[in-house]
DNA sequence: ACCTGAACACCGTTCAAGT
DNA sequence: ACCTGAACACCGTTCAAGT
């Protein structure tokens, strides 16, 4: 099953490109994507490029290194999605949506975010751009501070809750409501059978909810808090 | 290593107090709270019961179970810690202030909250208490369910933020000014040594901060923007 | 320098066997 | 009914060996 032609030095055909950090990361982070976090093993993701799994070692130091480069990976692909714009609320509302996009294209990786104690450079940057929007619309550096990190803990947080247990359904597809009776199912077929009615009818009021909507609703709230044109009263 | 008296017919001198679901479930928490949650194995947790790790599948079916009920505990503790009050804005709060206690109280166990897709009964039960503390002071269902999934989205996102990346410097502590010097000492020295010195100047900026006060900074905001009696400008 | 095979210690889970 | 021992398939990781 091995084959031993890996780089030939012939007329690039291009057997195999060659084993990299970077290759072994993507391939990772595409591994997790399509099947999930506990199927990121260092003999199936060898498997996935061709080698066994102890080649891996070569290129990256362990199964923990793995995970954060993939959150690695997740930083660059926000700090790359949002553009700094000068207006400071709209600025934020970007990172925020941002970081829920993250979670949406990246579901099953998203929570490798937080398995790290502090932000590899790319989310530091992604936080320094946040920062200079906010001093530059007047705000102090600490209030500054104050309020990327109630976004950040908002937006992200909000994303978990998304991926757990809200009812997805779509606002931008047509036929809505086809989408409506299908996650009204969904939900109703995932409880469990012995819960009583009048449970299974809170789970229905906080579950199901057009998502989309209800980011904007509370990330609209914070940032009116957080406004101080609006808190002059 | 074994012992064969489980449960002795005799006089009662307790030899052990027998397994039953509960008592794995309460085992595996106290575990996964001491040791992290990667130490949560059945065998480590037979062990802790006196049992051989196969005993466990007569109490629970699986790892998964495990995990579930774990997730059980943690609504159950959260639906008792926090008390109905008739004021919304206090109550929404204390139900917020409940997640993040239980962030901290469990900070290894709490990812598990967000593993289910629905959530069991005991949290379906605080679910309602705040919905109907918000209907009585008169918002309509829908709204309702808005502000406590915002509230929820922001307590749970910030208090997983605050476990990954925030260093914190407790309030309430005396010496303030030792623990912030211990924290900024940290986080020094968990940054990659070759992280640019502007970006390590970010992360400082970013995570240095009084986590208790952080958190009720966006809460309040949150809850600003989100009161009717506010909006009307 | 990079890849491999074999090995080690450990995991979740099954099942026949004990009491 | 509940617990056990042995077994199976599968982990992450080490290391000596290949090229």
């Amino acid at each position: 099953v091995a084959t031993t032609a890996l780089t030939r030095g012939r007329g690039r055909g291009r057997p195999r490109p060659a084993l990299t950090r970077e290759r072994v990361l993507g391939e990772a982070l595409r591994l997790v994507d399509e099947e999930g976090l506990e199927a990121l093993t260092m003999r199936a993701l060898g498997g996935r490029l061709g080698v066994e799994a102890m080649s891996l070692y070569n290129h990256v130091p362990g199964k923990r290194a793995l995970h954060e480069g993939i959150a690695e990976l997740l930083w660059t692909e926000l700090e790359r999605s949002v553009k700094p714009v000068p207006d400071w609320r709209r600025s934020v509302r970007a990172f925020a949506e941002g970081l829920r996009r993250l979670a949406r294209d990246h579901p099953n990786a998203f929570p490798l975010l937080f398995a790290m104690r502090v932000s590899p450079a790319p989310g530091l940057r992604a936080f320094r751009s946040q920062l200079e929007t906010l001093r530059a619309a007047g705000f102090e550096e600490g209030r500054a501070a104050d309020i990327l990190r109630a976004v950040c803990g908002y937006a992200s947080g909000y994303a978990m809750l998304e991926l757990s247990s809200l009812s997805v359904s779509p606002t931008g597809e047509r036929e809505g409501e086809e989408s409506d009776l299908d996650s009204l199912w969904a939900l109703a077929r995932s409880l469990p059978p012995d819960l009583p009615p009048a449970l299974a009818e809170v789970a229905r009021t906080v579950c199901i909810c057009d998502a989309s909507r209800q980011f904007e609703v509370g990330l609209e709230a914070l940032l009116a808090g957080l406004d101080p044109a609006r808190n002059m009263l």
